[in-house]
Parts: structure tokens; sequence; C-alpha cells
DNA sequence: TCAATCCGTATC
DNA sequence: ATACGGATTGAC
């Protein structure tokens, strides 16, 4: 029985209007709707809390965005039906955010609360409503009091040339943070930089400020290394990190004691991007070129994206930081949004491992042991040089797997399934080829541009490269470190690492070699940012080496005049940025320009196109055939039009909902692939 | 002329 | 999803 019968409801005297996002994902109701608030909920009913109510006929959840005395509405409100929980989880800065996101990225608000909210779990809400809790700190642990930001505890950086330092703007930059100051940063770091100090100290700062930070990274790796950076800078109690992987309760344990203010700093990988921080001041994301940084759920929004927009929106500083810099980056560089925050060129030299590119050598059989490892000569050599200097040795192979792909062993051409083209495999090492999507095997195949019968393993695996490693230098430990086992650390001695990009471990003095290995594979995929991505990994893998000075040297198995290899050559990724940026303006490609994908069904994309009316400077591009059965439209128009693209699709894709559409239809603003 | 039914549309 | 209004249909 519930405990109040409508007849007895009367709407609350002070603000009965309750303005209210339903929780739909229809495209045509995202805009609130009003309810009454009755009596008994005046005080508890506050914006930012959830709540349930009859929504055509249904009972749904919602988000309470307003209360007001009066409705726009002509006919008769319905009540509020009740009051989820008096929690105010959604902070009225993030509401503005969630919908400024939304329309940039053609969806709906409720989409973008349901991932800036994590789910309610009422266990955790209940414990110590009073007591702060940091998040990984469990209920039963002491519990240290709030601390006021700005008031205690915090040490000064570092001063001059270690650390921020090493970059002219740093010091400035860090300044600017602790005292109250909005400053956006492209931040280049230098090869064996320890990043996770440096976005600490910034954190820092700005904390001492009396201000708030959210920190982003790509994996649970990298946020394991800023975490302790951060508990080493502003000890275990200052900050909360926030990642789905957590699980649930201790996810929410986290969000709460942000949003109760418990925590100024939320650091996370891109399930922290909405995090609430109280005034907020800062917001960093690291290596914002991995792919890990963009949202798979609707509407796709990226970490990078959802953090300048907070920076803009709030007034705080921006610090995007990697080893590479991606064309946005670059794009906020030379549109005077963001300052850059690079080393001199000296600094560069001091710090940079020795890099060489070496081709496929037809002449590794020389040595024996090249031969045997599939090496170039000196790729091998180099490795072998480091080995006896008793340092460790890196090896970055591209692709996870078994030889996950096979190519005509004469013409290089990618070996295709006649039946359905697609990548053929080989599951064992003397196996028969099968195709990847269709299954069938390919007993007696033959290359369509050549005639040959022979195949070569495309891209040679982590477990492969590492078997043939052992062989090719007996009695040095091999570990391997991919999506099975990630490995964070390894020991300064003697030993090969053979890893996937992204899972490179840091080793304990520095690599001695690094080897970039099967780098063709990286450069020859059908995508757009194919180049940024390879340097992006390259520098990534290559800024684990020590110095030249040191030592440290680093190969690339590619071409020496490739635009991505000379920028790691001079240890340059602002000059690729440039370049890339540049390209991208000519060909009219993301950033230069905005794009938009519409995936689906060929009729319905073609329906959902017809309906929209784009702006005067739409160009459409199309169709490209996507999966099952289904084709891909791209809608280009300038920046300037960005918002006009984005709404106008919303709006098609309303009127689809609203006849209620059978064939869904996808829409993505700035889809990560585009071909 | 009126009720039953269908279809489209709004959903507070 | 469901509820409602207007249009349409069919029986008297």
């Amino acid at each position: 029985m519930t405990p109040t019968r409508h007849t007895d409801r009367r709407p609350a005297d002070g603000s009965p209007v309750a303005r209210v996002c339903v929780d739909v994902p229809l495209a045509h109701l995202d805009r609130p709707f009003d309810y009454l608030v009755p009596a008994e909920l005046a005080a508890t009913a506050v914006p930012g809390t959830r709540v349930k109510v009859r929504f055509a006929g249904q009972l749904v959840d919602g988000w309470l965005l307003e209360r007001t005395e009066r409705s726009g509405h002509a006919g008769r409100l319905a009540y509020l039906e009740k009051l989820v929980s008096p929690e105010p989880v959604l902070a009225p800065e993030i509401a503005r955010l969630a919908r400024a996101v939304a329309d940039r990225y053609a969806g709906s608000l409720a989409d973008v609360l349901r991932l800036a909210v994590p789910p309610r779990h009422a266990r955790v809400e209940k414990e110590t409503p009073e007591e702060p809790t940091p998040a990984d700190v469990s209920a039963d642990e002491p519990r240290p009091a709030r601390i006021p930001p700005g008031t205690t505890g915090v040490p000064d950086p570092p001063a001059d040339t270690d650390g921020w330092g090493a970059y002219p703007a740093g010091p400035g930059l860090l300044r600017a943070l602790a005292d109250g100051r909005a400053p956006r940063a492209v931040w280049s770091a230098l090869p064996g930089e320890d990043w996770p100090a440096r976005v600490a100290e910034a954190a820092a700062a700005t904390v001492r400020g009396g201000r708030g930070v959210v920190a982003v990274v790509a994996d649970a790796r990298d946020l394991d290394r800023l975490d302790a950076a951060l508990t080493g800078v502003l000890g275990p109690d200052r900050h909360v990190r926030l990642s789905a992987a957590l699980g649930p309760a201790r996810r929410y344990r986290a969000f709460l004691a942000a949003r109760r203010g418990r925590v100024p700093v939320v650091i996370g990988t891109r399930a922290a991007m909405f995090a609430p921080v109280e005034r907020l001041g800062l917001v960093a994301i690291w290596d914002d070129g991995d792919d890990l940084h963009a949202e798979p759920r609707s509407p796709y929004p990226h970490a990078r994206e959802v953090l300048l927009t907070r920076a803009q929106l709030g007034g705080a500083a921006a610090l995007v930081g990697g080893h590479a810099r991606t064309a946005e980056a670059q794009l906020l560089v030379e549109t005077g949004w963001a300052r850059e925050v690079v080393p001199e060129r000296a600094t560069v030299r001091a710090r940079t491992p020795a890099v060489a590119p070496t081709g496929d050598d037809p002449q590794l059989a020389r040595d024996p042991g090249a031969a045997t490892a599939r090496l170039p000569s000196l790729a091998w050599t180099t490795a072998r040089d480091a080995l006896r200097a008793d340092a460790p040795v890196l090896v970055q192979v591209p692709r996870r797997g078994y030889l996950p792909s096979v190519s005509c062993a004469d013409c290089r051409a990618p070996a295709r399934c006649p039946h359905c083209a697609g990548p053929l495999a080989l599951p064992s090492a003397r196996g028969t080829p099968v195709c990847r999507w269709c299954g069938r095997v390919s007993a007696a195949y033959a290359c369509p541009e050549c005639g040959g019968r022979r195949l070569r393993a495309a891209v040679v695996g982590a477990r492969r490269t590492a078997e043939e490693l052992g062989r090719a230098f007996p009695g040095v430990p091999v570990r391997t470190s991919g999506r099975e086992e990630v490995l964070t650390r390894v020991p300064g001695g003697a030993g090969l690492v053979v890893a996937t990009p992204g899972a490179e471990p840091v080793a304990d003095g520095g690599f001695g070699a690094v080897l970039l290995l099967d780098s063709w594979a990286l450069l020859t995929r059908a995508d757009l940012r194919a180049g940024e991505e390879a340097l992006r990994r390259w520098l990534t893998a290559a800024a684990l080496a020590r110095p030249a000075t040191a030592g440290g040297r680093v190969v690339v198995v590619a071409d020496g005049g490739l635009a991505p290899v000379q920028a790691l050559l001079r240890w340059d990724p602002a000059w690729f940025a440039a370049r890339e940026l540049a390209e991208r303006r000519e060909l009219g490609f993301p950033p230069a320009v905005r794009m938009a994908s519409v995936t689906g069904t060929a009729p319905a994309v073609a329906e959902l196109l017809a309906e929209a009316r784009l702006p005067e400077q739409a160009e459409v591009l199309g169709p490209v055939p996507a999966d099952d059965d289904r084709e891909r439209m791209l809608i280009r128009v300038p920046r300037s039009r960005a918002a006009a693209l984005a709404e106008a699709l919303h709006v098609a894709a309303g009127v689809r909902a609203a006849r209620k559409a059978a064939d869904p239809v996808r829409v993505q603003v700035d889809p990560l692939e585009l071909f």
C-alpha cells in the first residue's frame, strides 16, 4: 500500500513544480517535463535527486533538474510518484555539462546522465552519511576527518630544473594553478618523464589553491601509477579513484565521496570524466590519443572533449598531456585556446635515446641469431649489446595473439578469403589458413594479385615473438606483457620483455634498448589516424628507454623517410602534429572540420538523412559498407556549423523515434574510425 | 446518426 | 509502452 493516496496529495507550498528529465532513450523526448511536487516531498525533492514519475502510463526513472514556481505546460501536471533517494547525486554543473555534451554529440541528456552518474547503491549510500569514506578505503577502516582544501598538508612543488622545471612554461603553469587561475596547457612530456608525478604535482598545486581536480588516464595500469604518485604528494586521503572496474559498490562509494565534497581530487579512467568535484580548478588527461578515451556507449563522447568542455564551462584549467600530440591537441594550440608546455630542444637531446630506423633487412641471415628471431640485424645487434651490458630490452609488437593474419609471401598483398573477402589467419603454426569472418578453410589459397601460393605471417604476435627471441638469446629471461597479463614494472638487469602497445612495463633504470617491430602493419592500416597512432605507440615505448648518454637505443623497423618515423627520430611530436593537422585541413578531415557518421540499414540511413535539415555547407559522403548488411554515411561540415549539424541529426533521429521507426540508426559525431 | 475501430501522436 | 483524439467505417 502506498503511503499517500492520490486524492490526499497537495502540491508543496514553495516551488511546487519539478522540472524532470525522464530516463527514456527516445530522442524526441529529450526535454524536461514538469511535475507537481507533493507537499511531503517539499524539502527533500531537491535539484539533482533521482525520482520516479508516471510518464505515458509507465513508471519511469527521472532526474529532478530544477524546482520552479510555475509550469509553462498548458495541461494538467502529474505528481512525482516517488523520491528514489534524497541524495542530490546530479550536481548542477554536471547537469549543465551533460546538456552541453549531449548537444555536441547529437545525443539525449538522459543518455549522457546514464554515463555521468553511476547506478545507485543503497547500502553504500546509507553507510556513514555524516563521515567521509575515501573510495578505496573500505567502510570499516578509520576515516579521516574532512579537510577543507587549501589548508593543510600539501608540500610545495620542487623547484627548478627537475620535474616541471624541465619545461620553460612548467613552473608558471604550477603557479597559475596554485593561484586559482585557469591556464590551459598542451604538454609534450619528455622521454623518461615520470608523468604521474608531474600530474600529481599539478593536482597538488590546484588543491593548494583551494580547488578540485579531475584527472583521466586510459587504463588501469596508468591509473595505478597516478594513484601512487598522488598518494606520495597528497597522502592517501585527498583523492579517490573512479573507474568502471571497481564494481558497483566501490564505484558509487567513490562517486559519493567526491559529490559530498569529501575529497578534492578524482582520478580515473573515462568513467571519471563526469566526476563531480567541488570548485573544479583543473581537468587533466594523459595520452589523449589512446582510443580507450572514447566512450563506446551512446552518444560516444570522448574524454578529452568532455574535460575540455568542463574547463570551458567552469573556468577551470586544462592539462592535455602525452608523449605524443594528437591533431586535436594541436588545434587547441593553433587556435590559441591552449598554450604549449614543451621542453627546449637541448633538454630533449639530453634525455632522448638514440633512435635508428632499419628496413626489413634482406641480409638478416648473416647473423644467425637474427635469422632465428626474424629480426633485422640492426635490431638484433642492438638488443644483444644492451643485454651484454646487463640492461633490459623492450620489444614492442603491434598486435596480440598468435599469427593474427597472413599475407602473400611474394607480393605481401593481404590474404583474403575467396568466399567473403575476410582476412585469413593461421590458427596453428603449420595449419591451413582459415577465414576469420566466415570460418571457411582455404586449403588451396592462391594470391589474386600475383598468383603466389605461399603465405607469410603478416603480423607476428607477442607469444610467437617471445618464443623466437628466447631461441635467439639463449639464457636470457623472456617475459611477455599483453592482454592476459600486463606487467607494470620489470627489474633492471638483462632480460627481454615482449609487449603489445599499451602494455609496456616500466624498467628500473630504463630500458637499454627498445625494438619497435612489424611497424609496417601499423602504418599501412587504412585509417585516418594510422600515422598518428603509430607515432604515439612508438613514442610511448621509446620513452621508456634510457637517454642516449646512458646508452639507451631504439630501433624502429620502418622506412626512415616516412613522417611518423622522422618525428620519432627527431623526437618532435609537435612537428608531426602540426603536419598532420595541416594535412587534415587540406583533405577536409577532423579535427579541421566536424564529421558525423550515420550507420544502419540502407533504407534507415536514407530515411534519416532525408529527414535531417542539414546545414547549408554540409557534404554527405558515402555510402561505405559497414558490418552485417549495414551501411554508413559521413556528413562533413565546417567547424562553425558543428552545433547545427549535431542538432539537425538529433532532431532527425527524434522524428524517426516518434514514428517508431523499426531499424535503429546510430548517429556518431566525431567517430574515431572514419573508414 | 451513432458506436466501434483504426491510426497517428503525445507522453507533464 | 499507453492513452487519447480524430478519422473512418459500418450498421441501423
